[in-house]
RNA sequence: AGCGGGGUGGGGCAGCGUGGAGUGCCCGCCGGGCUCAUAACCCGGAGGUCGGAGGUUCAAGUCCUCCCCCCGCUACCA
């Protein structure tokens, strides 16, 4: 089942613009497959880089008037940075326009066209300026751009052709034989569908703007930027020296699912004329949303993930990525989930277990692992978990291997709390050595399987354990032995304390439907059962109404009686503990303790107007 | 329009290829325990007709059919 080598790559992208976390989660979630592919023993090549060439390139630097070679070596530079901040262990970044890139592309192409699978034909189609697209009649909806709905012109002019229509069928057949091809299979049956309607052949000459690779034939036109871009991973596999017949095929193209057509028929017809074995997978993520939109420069959506990989750390952004994304599928980002995901599973489970079994060897063990006999059913069940960990990252079910490593941790800290070592210290001192000598053991399990999904504090557990990461197996069995010491503890993740709270941008229009309101408190009493939630009258002129407050904990009843308060008043009623609550009362503060409420500082008469 | 995907306790998600008690994860809510640990940790509880209607089956969230709602994709724009 092991295989010697793994060639991965990702998408290379195209540097308009700076990168967002729809790049990062690409990048992350190859280096996750990466990183255990190298863990597990294979030879590894991973590749990531970016697409130089084309139109828009070409625009968008005359835009900004610069040269395109300018543009694009800073934006390249800006994608490979965001991959070292993010600690995207790629063996090789390509550029489009290196020159190694071009040799082969040049090479390539040459090939192409002696074997006959270039020729020489016109270019027609409605070409619509809107979209920058040309329609076949069929398509067009009353002789308009099926999408603008605007005039269309009919535009011929000479280009080449690639004669991909003839690999329908062997595409199809491919598709059809081999179901792991394309992943996951809702992607695969799209493709399916599609290549059920004829073929056409592929126009691979572009005229008009000159930033792309000249065709070898005719230097007046350029080459296709997406022929140019596909060819990249012939490129990085080292096209066609020694290393070449060593790395190919890939073993997985990691892509967004905007580019599937490109990679599952463009790609796949160009290597079939070209006579190359086929890559075995493709996988395609999905989107990365925000607000229930998809990320995109011409939507002007864009996070930047160095804010948060900065601002939080690469571990956390990747943690929350990884975890809160279902791999396949589109997921959604925000910075409020990543605090939480943050706060509760990397500093409440993780790290807590972490530092408390780091912690307490240090303090009553004299920082080295203490004498103990191995848990036969613990090591079992780390040993099982490092098992369906493996199983689900080899089917690429990153979403779920993560959750499972996680699930680990937790067992971990219900392992300590059972075995109350802090209790056993007191007189039975090797039932407490005992059970930090397996906790330990098990801390250093989830360093190795942490390492692909957060490579920087597998690091850092390793360095404290003194053990160096070697391979996945080490996951596997209790081999930290009694007397081995350790490092002074440290935390390995903490909070960010300005919420620094996400400002969605309000209107004014809907601020001005929140209806604020003086009032006054004319009763005031505990509710059973909770500690938190009180429940208020409030006088307003037009009559009385109930509130209920979590405020128990900063207040008491008897303090709140006479005091006028700000209510917001069109508030949607809720029932709270079975009161129904008309509307809530404003208060500063984060936590239970310690609310200050918010009172007009000078007399107000109850139902003035709060704005 | 065609094709594809999604609709699971209050919120957000897994689970569905190989049907078997509504299982799991994170948050939120209620209560209890602990004090080794970054007020972190552990235990218990409330809460769901798994979008709707049929069907197959001893058994369906999981398979089939139809319907409703949401979202994507539609090839030379990277």
């Amino acid at each position: 089942m092991t295989e010697p080598k793994f060639f991965i790559t990702t998408a290379i992208d195209y540097p308009t613009s700076s990168p967002h976390l729809g790049h990062a989660y690409e990048k992350i979630c190859a280096d996750v497959i990466a990183r255990f592919w190298r863990l597990k023993g294979a030879r590894v090549h991973f590749s990531t880089g970016t697409d130089e060439h084309g139109l828009k390139i070409q625009r968008t630097a005359e835009r900004m008037g610069k040269t395109p070679q300018q543009l694009v070596d800073e934006m390249s530079s800006q994608f490979r940075r965001m991959c070292e901040e993010l600690g995207i262990s790629y063996d090789d970044f390509i550029r489009t326009t290196e020159e190694r890139h071009l040799a082969v592309v040049r090479e390539l192409v040459g090939k192409l066209e002696e074997k006959g699978e270039i020729y020489r034909g016109r270019y027609e189609g409605f070409y619509c300026t809107e979209c920058e697209t040309y329609y076949s009649k069929e398509e067009l909806v009353e002789g308009n751009c099926p999408v603008h709905g605007v005039r269309t012109e009919w535009v011929s002019e000479e280009g080449f052709f690639f004669r991909m229509s003839k690999y329908q069928e062997r595409i199809l057949e491919h598709l059809k034989r081999h179901p792991e091809f394309l992943q996951p299979e809702s992607r695969r049956n799209e493709i399916l569908r599609r290549l059920e309607a004829p073929l056409r052949d592929l126009c691979i000459s572009r005229s008009g703007f000159s930033w792309g690779i000249p065709l070898p034939m005719e230097e007046r036109y350029v080459l296709y930027v997406w022929v140019d871009a596909l060819m990249n991973y012939l490129t990085t596999a080292g096209y066609p020296g020694p290393e070449f017949s060593r790395r190919w095929p890939p073993d997985l193209h990691l892509i967004g699912k905007d580019i599937s057509w490109h990679h599952s028929v463009i790609w796949t017809s160009l290597l079939m004329a070209l006579d190359l074995p086929l890559p075995r997978r493709i996988f395609v993520h999905g989107f990365i949303t925000y607000r229930g939109e998809k990320l995109s420069k011409s939507k002007g959506i864009t996070l930047d993930p160095l804010y948060f990989s900065r601002t939080y750390s690469p571990d956390a952004l990747r943690y929350f990525l990884l975890r809160e994304v279902s791999f396949g599928q589109d997921g959604s980002f925000s910075e409020e989930g990543l605090r939480t995901r943050l706060k509760e599973e990397l500093i409440g489970t993780l790290g807590n277990l972490v530092h408390r079994v780091l912690t307490f060897t240090w303090n009553h063990f004299g920082g080295r692992v203490p004498e103990g006999a191995v848990d036969p059913q613990l090591e079992g069940e780390v040993a099982s978990c490092a098992r369906e960990v493996e199983k689900l990252l080899e089917e690429f079910r990153l979403h779920q291997a993560l959750e499972r490593v996680m699930m680990l941790a937790k067992a971990g800290n219900e392992y300590f709390q059972s075995k109350k070592p802090w209790e056993a210290l007191k007189g039975r001192r090797e039932e407490a050595a005992g059970c930090l000598f397996n906790c330990l053991n098990l801390v250093k399990a989830l360093s190795v399987l942490l390492q692909p999904f957060l490579p920087f504090t597998s690091g850092k557990i390793a360095g404290m354990l003194k053990v160096e990461i070697r391979g996945w197996e080490q996951a596997k069995s209790f081999d930290l032995r009694p007397g081995h010491p350790i490092e002074k503890p440290q935390v390995l993740f903490r909070m960010v304390e300005p919420p620094v709270s996400p400002p969605p941008p309000l209107r004014a229009e809907d601020f001005e439907r929140v209806d604020l309101r003086v009032a006054e408190v004319v009763e005031a009493e505990r509710v059973p059962g909770s500690e938190k939630m009180l429940r208020l009258k409030l006088r307003l002129p037009e009559g009385m109404r109930t509130v209920m407050a979590g405020i128990g904990r900063s207040y008491t009843p008897e303090e709140l009686v006479g005091r006028r308060v700000v209510l917001v008043a069109n508030l949607e009623k809720k029932k709270i503990l079975g009161v129904e609550s008309e509307g809530m009362i404003l208060a500063a503060g984060e936590r239970e303790e310690g609310l200050s409420l918010i009172v007009p500082d000078r007399p107000v008469e109850p139902g003035t107007r709060v704005r």
